[in-house]
DNA sequence: ATAGGCGCCTGTAAGC
DNA sequence: TGCTTACAGGCGCCTA
């Protein structure tokens, strides 16, 4: 499940290798399950030039010249790769002497022109404490379904969500409204804290999802979580799942840790 | 406005 | 060993 970090490493490597060349030729492959593609719009990003690679959230945005957008979200399971074969392309493009092919086996995955409404990039200085506070402030949903709410803020997963919360030493079941002052700047500075040490070990590769970046590279994260994908904390302790999913996903917690 | 639940997919792993 | 089943989750949509 790409989030933020792996997301990051994704643009990373796309501006280093297409940045400033023009695509050449624009391939559709299979659809994704729940919307056409749109044909007409991506015909039309033949023949510009690649100007930016963005992201925003978990999102890759390609800047193009005559002021087009590609829009593209990796869902679950979609990777990009430089010309490999890694089964379901659901689109490829050629750049210079790239070709970029955007895998999505589980059609997760989404291309569009726009952005949906996104909460603020954690790792950019107007998500602060204040700000986060102010977002949690009255709600009663468990902090962790805020966290995972991309209005919120925008790039946790379940991965990070996960060790955020840990960090800050918060459950994840915990009314956000009672989420302290001082608890909120905690939570702050812990995802700033997991998102940048996460890129800069290339993301987290699980066994169920592979994540490679474009260069077939694994991310190393998977080897410093505290509690994702553990049955002992880094603490040492025995790790707890709530009674019940939250926002639908499995939320691991220390229930010595965090309070 | 908010919160919770569901469905969409399919690769992997656990279970029989 | 080979089959079946459960699970994983981001997001959009639905309902109360």
């Amino acid at each position: 499940m790409p989030e933020l970090p792996e997301v990051e490493t994704v643009r990373r490597a796309l501006e280093r290798h297409i940045l400033g060349r023009r695509i050449t030729s624009f391939a559709v492959g299979r659809p994704a399950f729940n919307r056409p593609i749109p044909r007409l719009a991506l015909q039309r990003l033949k023949g510009s030039t690649i100007l930016a690679v963005k992201r925003r959230g978990k999102y890759i945005l390609l800047r193009l010249s005559r002021g087009r957008v590609l829009v593209c979200h990796l869902g679950m399971s979609g990777s990009v790769s430089f010309g490999r074969d890694e089964g379901h392309v659901r689109f490829q493009f050629t750049a210079g002497d790239r070709i970029v092919k955007f895998h999505d086996p589980r059609r997760f995955g989404r291309i569009d022109c726009s952005l949906p409404r996104l909460g603020p990039e954690p790792l950019s200085p107007a998500f602060t404490a204040r700000e986060l506070r102010r977002a949690l402030s009255r709600r009663k949903a468990p902090i962790k379904a805020l966290l995972l709410d991309q209005r919120i803020v925008a790039g946790l997963g379940n991965i990070y969500a996960t060790e955020a919360l840990f960090k800050a030493g918060i459950q994840p079941q915990r009314p956000a409204g009672r989420v302290s002052p001082a608890e909120a700047a905690r939570l702050c500075a812990a995802i700033k804290r997991v998102l940048r040490r996460a890129i800069s070990v290339g993301g987290t590769t699980l066994a169920d999802q592979a994540f490679r970046d474009p260069e077939g590279r694994p991310g190393r994260f998977q080897l410093r979580t505290s509690v994702y994908g553990r049955k002992r904390g880094v603490c040492g302790h025995a790790l707890k799942a709530t009674p019940k999913p939250i926002a639908g996903r499995t939320s691991l917690y220390c229930p010595i840790c965090q309070r």
